[in-house]
DNA sequence: GCCGTTTTCGGCCCGACTGTTTTCAGTCG
């Protein structure tokens, strides 16, 4: 049983607590258990035998630890059985609903028998809910709304999407006379790979209190919203047309620093952070950090002077997830992240030889004007046959075109030849070694992956590490960042003989193949792996998804010592891979 | 149920918005 299987049993009971009204402070921590088995490492279950071990884990106690055991060996905890007989399982989608709390999900459950979806529907239309406290006309119209849209579309989205949304949204709020900054805030700025929301904070002399109103008609008159779901004296919720949720903050300068540090969370992040606070006599909130005992203001206007007020160094917010960042940041040990400065090549790109729009000259000029020092062209070899895949004869020709281009390029920019191999079903390469062995770079992918059951997948990708001529093993898990990660429990044997072999171990930073998550980047440093980051661009436009791919590094606590492709020239980073033989 | 630079008991983050509230509970982030 795997992490995210444990976390959802714990996060599950949380949610069954709360219908059964427990006490809050008990729910709250089966969830803060939840998130700290969902950022482990190493698999729990391989840890039942030593139970002392998860003690370790901030957040479980013996309770907590007890409850995981019993999750690893029986799939569930005598807790959670227990408050299932009270209730049913389908009570749980019901909070998925907006309006739909655990007080009231227990309500319509005690009142009306209703426990899932359809009946909740139907009591709705039939207007039985009406009769409950609380619950008139406009609740029900919501409702009804909420559970159409649910069935529609209950998805997340991607964060490239999500950050192409805030860009044109907030050309649009630009606009209006008086309005400064604009910043993404929320899950997008902490750079998670899907954001349930947009979060956008807004600030300038149009959103001082006085004058405000103005700002939020404008924003809440925006051509682009498909339903206006509130607005308030500086807050404007909508959402689009594919239903992407939007909240809209104005707020003055003077307490900007507050609301953002409040908006980007995490969650967790800002609960430790307030809790801090009080140890020191202060309180925090979305205005400002304010002394207790005189309610004066220590810090409001930027992050970092409430991150300083509060003794401890800027947190960048792509580590702000309450796992160890607040205690680092005390003692002056965070890490100096890497940044897209740092990333001086990219090792894996296609061109109009396979299935890429440009050619390798326009790849090589698009990644020097980007600042890269070097860059390895690496199309698709046969097997791909719906990529127009090279056989070895190709490969060979195209090696040698692309060593002409780098002839070309005078010096500004190294183009080192390569292929991206395909890795075949018993773990074998589909080109000759002979042709590998022309290659600076070899990156071994397997495509076409769902046809076997995980344990062989893991085999396959074993089999091919093996071939000397393989330098980079391309994104790994082929796993979609909106579905499940189906190599969860099988990652660390990959990773551990990547390292073993010196294999570099490629992070996809294209969002749409992202494939290894932060925290498989994060184990990957455990294991001593190479890393290198690479966009798999099939178009110059795509280069520049190398941001994205940043952020997931830096998600995962790398730093520019931790990534391969820092390296300054492209010789040292050859000499950085495993050796060619 | 967890946890400790006010420690092994007594705390545990903060505020806005909504609906139907004649003073506030519930939800949300």
């Amino acid at each position: 049983m795997d992490n995210i299987t444990i976390a959802r049993v714990l996060d599950e009971t949380a949610n069954l607590l709360e219908i059964d009204a427990a006490d809050p402070f008990r729910i709250r921590s089966y969830r803060r258990a939840a998130e700290a088995v969902e950022q482990q490492t190493t698999q729990l279950a391989t840890l039942i035998a030593e139970p002392k071990q998860l003690l370790a884990i901030a957040g479980i106690g013996k309770g907590m630890a007890t409850n995981i055991v019993d999750i690893v060996s029986t799939g569930t905890m005598p807790l959670r059985e227990e408050l299932l007989t009270k209730y049913r399982p389908t009570m749980l989608e019901l909070l998925r609903l907006p309006g739909m709390g655990p007080k009231t999900v227990a309500l319509v459950w005690s009142a009306l028998q209703v426990a899932d979806i359809d009946a909740l529907e139907e009591a709705a239309k039939a207007g039985h809910l009406n009769k409950l406290p609380r619950m008139g006309e406009k609740f029900t119209a919501k409702l009804l709304k909420g559970i159409e849209d649910y069935r529609k579309n209950s998805s997340r989205f991607r964060i490239d999407q999500a950050r192409e949304h805030a860009d044109r949204i907030s050309m649009l709020i630009r606009e209006f006379p008086g309005i400064e900054e604009i910043t993404p805030a929320g899950s997008l700025r902490r750079g998670r790979e899907s954001v349930g929301d947009l979060d956008l904070l807004v600030t300038g002399p149009a959103c001082e209190p006085d004058v405000v109103t103005a700002a939020v008609e404008h924003v809440a008159a925006l051509p682009l919203i498909d339903k206006l779901l509130a607005k308030g004296q500086n807050k404007v919720s909508f959402t689009l047309r594919n239903n992407l949720q939007v909240d809209v903050r104005l707020l003055p300068r003077a307490s900007y620093g507050a609301a953002l540090q409040y908006f980007t969370g995490s969650k967790m992040h800002n609960v430790a952070l307030r809790q801090r606070a009080i140890k020191r006599g202060l309180t925090l909130n979305e205005y400002a950090l304010l002394r207790v005992e005189d309610n004066t203001i220590v810090a409001a206007a930027t992050e970092e002077a409430i991150y300083r007020a509060l003794e401890m160094d800027y947190i960048p917010p792509e580590l702000r997830e309450n796992s160890g960042e607040l205690e680092a940041a005390a003692t002056h040990a965070l890490p100096e992240l890497i940044t897209l400065t740092d990333i001086r090549g990219d090792l894996h790109m296609h061109t109009i030889e396979t299935d890429g729009l440009n050619s390798i000259r326009e790849m090589a000029e698009a990644a020097f004007a980007r600042g890269l020092k070097y860059i390895a062209i690496t199309d698709h070899s046969k097997n791909l046959a719906m990529t127009n895949g090279m056989d070895d004869r190709r490969a060979l020709e195209h090696a040698r075109r692309i060593r002409e281009v780098d002839g070309e390029m005078e010096g500004r920019i190294r183009v080192l030849a390569g292929v991206e191999v395909d890795v075949l079903a018993e773990g074998e390469l589909d080109l000759a070694d002979e042709t590998l062995a022309e290659m600076d770079i070899v990156v071994a992918s397997v495509h076409s992956r769902f046809d076997q059951p995980v344990e062989q997948m893991t085999e396959r990708i074993l089999r091919a590490m093996e071939s000397p001529h393989v330098r980079i093993l391309g994104h790994p898990t082929g796993r979609k960042v909106l579905k499940r990660d189906p190599y969860a429990v099988q990652m660390n044997t990959i990773l551990k003989r990547a390292a073993e072999l010196g294999v570099a171990v490629e992070h996809n930073a294209n969002p749409a193949r992202a494939d290894l998550s932060d925290l498989h980047l994060r184990m990957a440093k455990q294991h001593g792996c190479r890393i290198v980051v690479n966009t798999d661009a099939h178009s110059i436009a795509e280069l520049d998804l190398m941001r994205f791919g940043i952020t997931q590094l830096r998600r995962a606590w790398l730093t520019a010592a931790d990534v391969l492709n820092t390296q300054p020239t492209a010789e040292a980073l050859l000499a950085q891979l495993r050796p060619r033989r």
